[in-house]
DNA sequence: AAGACTCTCTTTGTATACAAATTGTATAAT
DNA sequence: ATTATACAATTTGTATACAAAGAGAGTCTT
């Protein structure tokens, strides 16, 4: 599988991070990966540096790689900007799809199924990023997939809970979910791009409630501890 | 001035690039180019990680880098979705540009004004990418600015010959654009975002016109060379 | 005790030697 | 004459040694 150390390392580190198995804002130590990769710098450096142009990292003269942050603003502007730039990526790849590409979206899907189906959650959320990439690469629009991709980092670090359903209301939305995937792929087969925009819309719709409450999920239940008469826990 | 070399090059070559002084398509030879600038070849490589993550260049395995083209395809979209990234950027920078942003916009203005009137036309076209790339940092949003500043890439390289007006009509032209980042300076100042918006359309209209001619030139005149019976020149 | 200073240790950056891959060219086989 | 193949030359990738910068601890001064 792993014919090239370096790409494989790079993948890894991607993955990691849209999981947050590696925190945003956390710092990476390049010798330790060096040898847990083993790789030499010069190639985990040229990792960094890709990641960092992807939006994945952050570089900074003499110091370190960082894990790009998910501040306040950041976030903010997730929500205002992503209706936008996905409905109109969607509507661009309606109309410039190529056939084969189709078929790649439609493997995705497949696998996507199956992960959200059977429960494995983090399986489900990185197919789930592979295929909002691959309707972007089928739009063929350069400029508004680099906004796409940049979104879909943060939007599947958000979405580390969506697969991950702790009720029977948040099961059927997670099927809903995989509804609208198949109706958007639909939608583009017939180069629908008004219909694909509307699918993606409602789309962003049933997933954006989930990622808000991802940001600010219910506060702690406060007769658990002692404290019921103060209005929130410290 | 050049107190870090790397960080010379690499501005010296995205400069190179967006004047075209390095042609779309073209490779640029490592070895060369480190003795040029006087640079090992790692960081030399590392510049070229950071062009191609910012859209400059492209790298691909065991071949080289090559200045991003600009296809057919690529300007087709390039002019389909300038005016929503351009427009949504202004309104975002008229809400929430800081003050000391503004300082930035305004000194960067007053040296575009001088270079346009007294007709330096690199310097002109590439002031005016400062110009709309401070605005894209006064946005705020990482994701338009992402598309944004690869957009200006391509605007930048096309809009070559604007600066080198050729007629009183095109001397205008320049004259006008001038104008119009003013009042577009002025609506973020009073943080009018609608007003933004529409400036922003009506700059836009100003300077696509002439970048579409820069694609589309007028043919070569055919009386000159001796064929004037046939339709084309070949 | 607070601040400035120096020294050391760790981390980051650069140059270069070596390895791997690709390209070009010459020769041989059909 | 054309294709195939082997070999040479060039270009690209990786490891590593060395240089430079930053962080931290300890010491000295006020």
């Amino acid at each position: 599988m792993s014919k090239d150390k370096k790409t494989a390392c790079l993948e890894d580190l991607r993955m990691r991070i849209l999981m947050q198995d590696i925190a945003p804002g956390s710092d990476l130590d390049e010798v330790s990966l060096c040898d847990q990769y083993g790789v030499s710098r010069t190639p985990m450096r040229e990792v960094f540096q890709r990641l960092s142009g992807d939006g994945y990292l952050r570089l900074e003269q003499n110091r370190g790689a960082k894990v790009a942050s998910m501040d306040l603003n950041t976030l903010r502007m997730f929500f205002q900007t992503a209706p936008l730039i996905y409905a109109n990526i969607a509507r661009l790849a309606a109309e410039n799809r190529r056939t084969n590409q189709l078929e790649a979206l439609k493997a995705i899907q497949m696998q996507f199924r199956k992960a959200a189906e059977t429960g494995d959650a983090g399986q489900a959320s990185l197919l789930n990023h592979s295929f909002h990439e691959q309707i972007g690469v089928m739009s063929h629009n350069p400029y508004l997939q680099a906004s796409l991709n940049r979104m879909l980092i943060d939007h599947t670090r958000m979405s580390q809970t969506f697969y991950r359903p702790s009720s029977g209301e948040e099961k059927h939305r997670v099927i809903k979910a995989i509804g609208q995937h198949d109706a958007m792929i639909s939608a583009i087969e017939q180069q629908a791009p008004l219909l694909a925009i509307d699918l993606t819309i409602e789309h962003w719709n049933l997933t954006s409630d989930r990622l808000e409450r991802y940001v600010t999920p219910d506060p702690l239940p406060l007769d658990v501890v002692n404290i019921k008469d103060m209005k929130y826990a410290v």
